[in-house]
DNA sequence: GTCATTCTTATTGTATACAAATCTGGTGCG
DNA sequence: CGCACCAGATTTGTATACAATAAGAATGAC
């Protein structure tokens, strides 16, 4: 993160995530490399890189906006996630070593923890609710794959809404993580793969029914 | 085409489909840079273009270096292929219009041609391969993801066998790809589903028996 | 002889200047 | 009034120079 380039990747997802950057407006090289405190080159570098990660959309003519993401992009997206990460529980469950298995216990101690307070820490649980599904990618797919997928799974849809909340969905997903987590355990793929599913697409009811829910 | 960009990212891909740049070799930037007739800067930019579409890995310390895609990964990504490319054909097959199947039947029309000949035309026939399986993401994803599984479905691992064919392999592709028209033209999802499912599958197998295979 | 350390060299990162392309507003013509 | 078209201004693309960093070789201590 001492990069130039990083710096600005992070802060332009900064404020695409926050909101400040509006879906469809204009993002330009120039005031973004201000913005930064560096010049364009490296801002140029981060907007490639947003890019890939569906941050941001380039025009025929080159020209950036921050992504908008309509009703059908969500679902097609969430089917995608469900597919994808429903595979990977599976193939996890058959692979997975015991390092790994408490790996992912140390990750579901986070996000009880967070679920757990009087005011939960969403930003707590977010972070441990990415790593938990990180690593479960991380223990099923080859190490050439395991960024492709996990840029896929974690999308600017999730993250977006992470300010909003409810206490209950946290529960309900810290839930689901319990279930999973025994279903790994007992090397079931066909269990994995079912709770994995089921989770996925709960959320995505939670997150068209009250764009709320953030995993 | 015309912007030094698009040359840099041409000739590099080029170098490494065929196999001048052999996996795992080190690519550096002035050296690509003078290969390409144009300055540094460009060829970063192709550079950051060929890793999103898994053609170059970078290093932990930012050095980039040829793909190389081992067994597993191999593995890996058909397997993602076919759940992907699976699951557009369904989608597509309830979406999709007249016109999309009569551009789907022009690209078939195309691959029986290149298949038909006495020689083979094999540069013909992966052409038309995948612009049929493009359009079938394209009727079945929202814009915005068709470009995400474009990507992910034409990878190196297809394009670098490119040169090594077989002719029953060729016409047994041909006829999976009449049977998908078949489904498609039914508008029956679970049909297309299968179909597609059993052709990504078996060229699975025809990769690592042969590695000849192009679909 | 082997390991660690330093110095050299090669390679990537960043900034800036300029070129090319694109958008926007206005203007003239039909 | 509408449309095409032509500047001016804005934005992105490219080249080059220089800085920072990482790899590799040589040297010294143990």
């Amino acid at each position: 993160m001492s990069r130039a380039s990083d710096k600005a990747y992070s802060e332009i997802r900064s404020l695409i995530l926050s909101g400040d950057a509006a879906p469809g407006s204009p993002l330009r090289e120039a005031q973004l490399a201000e913005l930064c405190g560096v010049s364009r080159t490296p801002v140029r570098d981060a907007l490639r890189r947003l890019e890939g990660e569906l941050y941001v959309v380039r025009s025929d003519s080159q020209r950036t906006f921050v992504a908008d993401w309509g009703g059908e992009d969500v679902e097609e997206m969430f089917a995608l996630r469900s597919m994808i990460e429903a595979h990977a529980a599976a193939r996890a469950a058959e692979r997975l070593t015991d390092d790994d298995l408490a790996a992912l216990a140390e990750c579901q101690q986070r996000i009880e923890a967070a679920v757990a307070r009087d005011r939960p820490d969403v930003g707590a649980f977010l972070d441990a609710n990415r790593d938990f599904h990180a690593a479960i990618i991380a223990a099923a797919a080859s190490p050439r794959l395991t960024g492709l997928l996990a840029t896929l799974v974690e999308q600017p849809v999730v993250r977006r809404t992470a300010m909003h909340y409810g206490r209950r969905e946290l529960a309900q997903s810290a839930a689901e993580h319990r279930q999973l987590m025994a279903a790994l355990a007992a090397r079931d793929p066909a269990w994995a793969h079912s709770v994995m599913s089921a989770h996925i697409r709960r959320a995505f009811h939670a997150f068209t029914s009250k764009q709320q829910d953030p995993d």
